[in-house]
DNA sequence: GGATATATTTTGACAGTTCAAAATAAATCC
DNA sequence: GGATTTATTTTGAACTGTCAAAATATATCC
């Protein structure tokens, strides 16, 4: 059975490998996303390694095997049905979720993780729009277009949010930048960072550059 | 912030000291009831006497001090809560819930047990009928007769199952004795340890007095 | 292409939790 | 009341996961 460290550098690692082409994960890239000195990152890495969980390739980066990204898949499923379980059974504010979710996902079993999963009836997301893995091992990880690339004036549904800070995600609940609300750009200034947005009866407001990059949206039909 | 081995050994002092008429609890039996073994016991109670979460009588055994009570009701709270959660929410046995409930205990912040607590209606028992600590710290420890000890002839209400093991829970349900049902004592055979019952409607059957002794009852009205 | 900056690994140490087995104290039993 | 049994504590060691700081590759930059 994994330990909860374990788990954690697992869950990382697939997270990190998602968005590297290659899936090879960087040393440094996995040590800062667990909080953990580079040294390490590299002692536990090998012993990862040494249980067939990652490859190690020596100052280059780890790759997640097999079964070490079978592991880190299903705990990635349990946070995120833990999040949906809190913010849609136990209206809990979306901006704590996540760090109650770090804690019980270590916590609960498959059992009940599945009892849990009907509960919700089966989510394809969680309220941040995240996917969640499929019992079968499946991620989808479709690619959006952000509020710092997409078109501006069309009008835009608000997909997912891609920052687990509580601070940020209340700014974001707080202008209504939710997973399916609507908006559009009306201006983007390159030059100051800003993005400058407009929701359905609302004042306009702007956002920087690199914030309107953790909101992903897709085109919506109506106005 | 306690470890889960901190709450693990508060948890259990609690439940053997609630058991015990001076509080004191034997090292040995905290050991047996942690399965670990007795120096490993011995080492840890110094730690938490360190911390000011028990007081350690040499050789006689420790008490928890009011800080350390205070920590072990939260658990046990957490734990029994999420017992009446995991079947009275997500419809699971109550056989395996114990078992899961042991884990979520330590992974479950007092943010989450409040939503929870609301959800389920402030419950007083847990399916077990174990009673569940107040948020304030208070915990009913009525005491009950047991089908070793009761009355017979007269009508019976179960109000409790004090055995956590899947065996004799699964055992209990199967002969419809769960908190609530109602059944009467038709002989008691004490030579024999023998305690044979009768449900409403149902066939007489017998049980062994010690495990008769863990079914609390209390008088029922309608026979 | 040698100097410098950056990333990674190694080394030694520590905290927490555990066990095995020896030592010690307390209780019990003729 | 001395011998024996039983409970507890001590001692020495192991394992997991961590850090600090030194050592070592690798990449980059004139």
């Amino acid at each position: 059975m994994a330990t909860i460290a374990v788990e954690n550098y697992l869950k990382h690692a697939l997270l990190l490998a998602e968005r590297s082409p290659d899936g090879l994960v960087p040393m440094g890239e996995l040590a800062s996303a667990l909080a953990v000195v580079p040294g390490t990152a590299t002692t536990m890495v090998k012993a990862l390694a040494d249980s067939g969980l990652v490859v190690h390739e020596p100052r280059r980066g780890l790759r997640l095997t097999p079964e070490g990204r079978r592991v880190a898949l299903n705990v990635l499923r349990k946070h995120r049905l833990v999040e949906t379980f809190l913010v849609n059974v136990l209206k809990m504010d979306w901006a704590q979720v996540h760090a109650e979710a770090e804690q019980l996902e270590h916590a609960i079993s498959d059992a009940v993780l599945d009892r849990l999963d009907a509960l919700l009836g089966h989510p394809a997301t969680d309220p941040h729009g995240d996917p969640i893995p499929s019992v079968e091992g499946t991620l989808n990880s479709a690619v959006y277009a952000t509020l710092a690339t997409c078109a501006t004036e069309a009008p835009l549904r608000v997909v997912r949010v891609t920052d687990q800070s509580a601070d940020f995600l209340t700014f974001a609940e707080a202008h209504g930048l939710r997973p399916g609300t609507t908006a559009r750009v009306v201006d983007r200034n390159l030059p100051a960072g800003l993005v400058t947005l407009r929701r359905p009866r609302g004042k306009p407001f702007a956002l920087s550059l690199s914030a309107a990059g953790r909101i992903w949206v897709e085109p919506a039909d109506s106005p």
